[in-house]
RNA sequence: GCGAGAGUGGCGGAAUUGGCAGACGCGCUGGACUUAGGAUCCAGUGGAGCGAUCCGUGGGGGUUCGAGUCCCUUCUCUCGCACCA
């Protein structure tokens, strides 16, 4: 009896074969094709959950089977290493998140080696390292000289748990994306990356994306960035001769505008109500309107609530005296935030006229009915002719909107426009634990960047962290005063630290080249490796992380660094890992741990399960019942290939008997069925379905086989089935492939072809139908003509049967599928 | 409300181009292994029926010789966006 299959030390062994021949170390090849596959970095939080063991595993396949197939693979990991948890640690227990964030590191990537992922390990990077965030600051600065940066005073979300600011995608119904907790609106000196000068780039690259993504990930990017077009209007304000700014899709509707209504964050709702009656109640209004979480206060359901300022502004097209609203329901984050009301044609509008009394004017006629103001229970928001609109009466609603914004634009009151949702993605965080951000305070100069040749900008290690929402490297008066790169004079350093969505943003470009200390990369090697042809990663980065990088990679493009605008060529979105019911969470007490898999199953069950329960798109239930049946088959091949392994001879085949043909069919079968799964459809779990079907087949076979001829077809057979399914169990396979006699390592084995002649079946098995009704199945010839497959079903006694009293009317025929008799009474 | 996706045995899932629905795995049932079995092997396993056979892919309708797959309609669930001016 050979000896039984022990994965923990079967593990080990290769793990360290591997590890010592670097075997999966590798280099720019000009002479080879490239393939970059990459992961979705992990947090480094303390240990590799099931969802990192899925990604991964997805990824690592792929990986093995690219390079089998001959690319030049690259397959980095690393590690996404500022961030929060490390402060929190820090503040709860005392520990410096330097050293808890190195610590995890450490730990998880034993973890990630006892996976048998194949990382090229030379190319590790950390976003904490001042080798890497170093680069980042410089991209700051050259950013800020070409004014993609800048600071502003806004309102903007902010945690209290997290005591930071955060970017508006990083807000979730209403709540912090990272630990749940209300957020509201504060007012802050923030710095911003101008991501919306890219917002048309960035939408007419999703076309060139469609192949390689989820078509729902595109959906969701694009409603993010939400173009619209319309028109911008100027209302002269009463008075003041200052202007409002609108932004409307409707200038169809202009005349009828008849009051206006502005976000309580506008500037304007400070400034308008003094001096009026109205001050007071306005103050009150915003005061109480921003202090409640804006996405309780925007939700469609909620009350709409508005106050006057006290000031009228003219409709521009009538004269009209539009009474000024601060009303709740207007988003200062979109348009202008400040919004032209229509009450005819607009729901919302309408009922906000209704509650405080405001006039309605109605502007467009529906075909075949008459609105009317006074008596219309709803705003009417179809199409139809203008009434009330001076020289456009008469004309569709449709066809005035450029002839009423061209209008306006003769009287200096507005021009078409395209307007995004899309908001500048806000970067600064008063957090301890992230790259800071390079730029000087001078009383003289104003806000400087830092000198280039002054980075890194070092994060200050001596701080203590409390937790009470003061950036705590403010409190390190040898890091805040410095002197002014411009004047030299006494200056003070900015506090904030960047969002760590930075560092995130441009990961996979360093992964190319990343053992410089005198450069960001090296641009031909970045030229080589780069784009990323695979990404693997969680759907819930579709559009942070997703958007952020395409456009810092646009950015690099436009400092000179890189000649590419598009990071990721191809996306695989992985699901979840569900058990019972739920995503695997602390909170709900259904997390499976990796580790404890491993030490139980081995590596390669574990892998083989995540890979076997679902197609990778799709979440996956755990189920400890599953991976006892991977580990089963484990053993069972353990034990297929030790037997066949004892047989005398070789795998090499000098003739197929007769009685082994249908094994070596299978096993052409085989091989085509698992290329194309793997290489075309990313399905794994039917390509080990297949793997799955020839160990059983195999086993039936290997108990009638004879002499050293059929020997020689199972020996075949298994190895190809441990080649194949190297990319998938790596240990178990490189054990066995070493157990049969067969020298290296099958990362480095070619990956087979099928043999056209035995992955086609001699026979086929066609269906017989009467009247659309299975009655036979009869084995036929390949692509047996239509004569013979008839004469050989009209033989057989049960569709002779139902042939019986009736007369054939048709036949249908497809070869080697179907043949369907179509019969009529008589 | 808008957008996307999904609904198939007891469970996870197959069915790639309109052609034998339920591959593969889990679970379950029975048997073998002169003891035991959370091991292994063999057999069975969508439902009804002794059977021939009939029924069966959320529901209803349609196209077709033939529909899980295409069309219409409807229900349910999941995800994303959500007063976007």
């Amino acid at each position: 009896m050979p000896g039984d299959y022990t994965p923990q030390s079967i593990e080990t062994k290769w793990q360290k074969i591997w590890e010592e021949s670097k075997l999966f170390k590798v280099e720019v090849d000009e002479t080879k094709e490239k393939y970059y596959l990459l992961e979705m970095f992990p947090y480094p939080s303390g240990r590799i959950h099931m969802g990192h063991v899925r990604n991964y595993t997805i990824g690592d396949v792929v990986a093995r089977y690219k390079k089998m197939k001959g690319f030049n693979v690259l397959h980095p990991m690393g590690w996404d290493a500022f961030g929060m948890p490390a402060e929190n640690a820090a503040i709860a227990s005392g520990v410096h998140p330097k050293k808890w964030t190195y610590e995890n590191m450490a730990y998880m990537k034993e973890q990630l080696k006892r996976m048998g992922f194949s990382y090229d390990w030379d190319r590790e990077i950390a976003t904490c390292d001042p080798d890497y965030y170093q680069w980042e600051q410089r991209f700051f600065i050259e950013m800020f000289e070409r004014g993609l940066v800048y600071r502003d005073r806004t309102f903007l979300n902010w945690c209290d748990s997290c005591k930071t600011v955060l970017a508006n995608e990083q807000v979730e119904d209403g709540a912090c994306w990272r630990c749940g907790t209300q957020v509201y609106l504060r007012e802050y000196d923030q710095w911003f990356f101008r991501i919306t000068r890219y917002a048309q780039e960035l939408l007419d690259n999703i076309e060139a994306l469609k192949e390689g993504w989820p078509e729902r990930v595109l959906i969701m990017q694009r409603n993010w960035i939400g173009r619209s077009t319309g028109s911008l209007l100027r209302f002269q304000i009463e008075g003041t001769g200052d202007d409002i700014e609108v932004f409307t899709t409707r200038p169809d509707t202009l005349y009828g505008a008849t009051f206006m209504s502005i976000a309580p964050e506008h500037p304007l709702a400070k400034t308008l109500p003094r001096g009026t009656s109205q001050e007071g109640a306005v103050k009150t209004f915003v005061d109480k309107t921003l202090k409640e979480d804006k996405f309780t206060r925007t939700s469609e359901s909620y009350e709409k609530e508005g106050v006057f300022t006290g000031r009228y502004c003219l409709n521009p097209l009538t004269g009209f005296r539009m009474p000024i609203y601060v009303a709740n329901f207007v988003l200062y984050d979109y348009g202008t935030g400040a919004v032209m009301a229509v009450p005819s044609h607009d729901q919302r509008d309408f009922e906000f006229a209704k509650k405080y009394g405001l006039t309605i004017i109605v502007v467009i006629q529906p075909e075949g009915e008459q609105l009317d103001a006074d008596t219309m229970e709803a705003a009417y928001e179809g199409e139809g002719i203008l009434v009330n609109s001076q020289q456009f009466n008469g004309m569709k609603n449709t066809e005035a909107m450029q002839g009423i914004t061209e209008h306006l634009k003769a009287l200096g009151r507005g021009e078409a426009t395209i307007n995004f949702r899309l908001r500048d993605w806000g970067i600064s965080r008063q957090r301890y634990w992230g790259a800071p951000i390079p730029v000087v305070h001078c009383e003289k100069c104003g806000t400087v960047p830092v000198k280039k040749e002054d980075l890194p900008i070092l994060l200050p290690e001596g701080v203590t962290l409390t937790g009470t929402g003061e950036s705590p490297i403010a409190q390190v008066e040898s890091f805040v005063n410095t002197t002014c790169p411009k004047c030299s004079g006494p200056a003070k350093r900015e506090t904030d630290t960047m969002d760590t969505f930075v560092e995130s943003s441009w990961y996979f470009i360093r992964y190319c080249s990343p053992n410089h200390r005198d450069k960001a990369f090296d641009r031909k090697e970045v030229a080589y490796w780069m784009p990323v042809d695979q990404y693997i990663g969680g759907i819930e980065h579709a559009i942070l992380h997703l958007m952020y990088s395409r456009f810092y990679t646009m950015v690099l493009r436009d400092l000179g660094y890189v000649d590419f605008a598009e990071p990721f060529q191809r996306l695989l979105t992985q699901g979840m890992v569900i058990k019972d019911g739920a995503k695997m969470s602390k909170s709900k007490g259904n997390v499976v741990d990796p580790e404890e898999m491993i030490n139980r199953y081995g590596a390669d069950a574990t892998r083989l399960f995540t890979l076997l329960a679902a197609p990778p798109e799709k979440d996956m239930d755990w189920s400890d019942q599953g991976i006892d049946g991977t580990y089963r088959f484990l053993t069972r091949l353990w034990r297929l290939a030790m037997d066949i392994r004892d047989l005398p001879g070789t795998s090499a085949i000098s003739t197929v008997p007769a009685s082994m043909e249908p094994v070596m069919r299978k096993t052409h079968q085989t091989i085509r069925k698992v290329t194309e799964d793997v290489d075309k459809r990313f399905r794994f779990n039917t390509a080990i379905a297949a793997m799955m079907e020839l160990v059983n087949d195999l086993y039936k076979a290997k108990e009638t086989v004879q002499g050293q001829d059929e020997a020689a077809v199972l020996k075949y057979a298994v190895e190809h089935l441990l080649i194949m399914l190297s990319p998938f169990v790596p240990h178990i396979a490189d054990e066995l492939w070493e157990a049969m006699g067969r020298q290296g390592r099958l990362f480095e084995h070619p990956w087979p072809a099928y043999d056209e002649q035995w992955a086609v079946s001699a026979s086929a098995t066609v269906a017989v139908q009467v009247a659309g009704k299975l009655r036979a199945t009869i084995e036929v010839p390949k692509d047996a003509s239509q004569t013979l497959v008839e004469e050989k079903a009209l033989q057989d006694a049960n569709v002779r049967r139902f042939l019986e009293g009736v007369s054939i009317r048709k036949v249908i025929y497809v070869p080697n599928k179907i043949i369907n008799f179509i019969v009529a009474p008589g």
